[in-house]
DNA sequence: CAAATTTGGTTTCTTAACGCAACTCTATTT
DNA sequence: AAATAGAGTTGCGTTAAGAAACCAAATTTG
């Protein structure tokens, strides 16, 4: 995180880039999602230093993303796992691994090959689509109340 | 942008936060998708400073995201139009407008109602979908060749 | 034509975040 | 009882972010 605080932005992206927004936060939930749920884990696969971590895991959890639950067990004391809210990251996380394996391919590495638990098909690409499902582009909307975006500079 | 560099990552998600990962990058890029072009108006409209502005437009010129585009015009002689990679990032952007809606409303903001210009109906919401169209969560999916996660820890 | 403005950008300087390493504290293993 | 592992905290140097001032070219204004 930076200095400015964007918590009362009037804009929910810059808000979401509050909580999430940052170097490691992100790289932190999709190994969550990947089933990492231990500091020690979290801090090896991550490289992180461990003062960020602790900082990175606090903030999550103060903002919902993570809860800390105890386990008392063989010296493993804490696990962080997914809230509902962190959870629903899914299609953000995964939206950003698509566009990162389309657009900044490694040739050493497959780019991502997941699939349904309950058919075994790998998932689709994440699109913006239509009511009729169909997938759009940023091309194809426009927010109602305003100037159509792209033909006329907004007023401000 | 921090200190540690992502680029030879071999995690997608971390090069892809190496472009657009920070603070300020991903709201440059949605006000593009917004119709800015201009560096006024991204600085007017972001509140962001010259200087960082100038380096974050001119990192996300040279990772491909946006193009700088001499225009003869009227004492305005530049903009920075999205590229395709840029636009790529709808389904980016999208998402986590959805989820900071979602889960971060501010009472006076209303959540985001982009239609699609063909038929003026609302947008979906962005999210993850199987081989059939239906949408799945993080709890469907598992990567092939690695132990199913959640049911045991990783071992890297 | 000269002065003020706009646009896009650089420089300077302060402040804050990052990252490493060392240290602490508790619980567990040997 | 000593050693180890998990989860942090503290101190400190490095580096990036941010604000504000300054610059230069083109444009508008008077």
């Amino acid at each position: 995180m930076a200095r400015k605080r964007f918590d009362d932005s009037n804009c929910s992206v810059a808000r979401a880039l509050n909580q999430v927004g940052d170097w490691w936060s992100l790289l932190i939930v999709l190994h969550a999602m990947y089933g990492t749920r231990r500091f020690v884990d979290f801090q090896q696969e991550l490289g992180i230093a461990k003062n960020i971590l602790c900082d990175r895991l606090a903030r999550l959890v103060e903002n919902g993303v993570l809860k800390k639950v105890d386990v008392g067990e063989h010296g493993s004391r804490f696990e962080y796992r997914l809230t509902e809210k962190g959870r629903d990251l899914f299609p953000v996380v995964i939206a950003l691994r698509q566009w990162g394996d389309k657009w900044n391919p490694a040739p050493d590495e497959v780019p991502l090959d997941l699939r349904d638990k309950a058919t075994g098909q790998p998932i689709q690409p994440v699109q913006v689509q239509n009511a009729k499902g169909e997938p759009i582009t940023v091309r194809d909307v426009f927010v109602p109340g305003e100037p159509v975006p792209g033909s006329k500079k907004r007023p401000a």
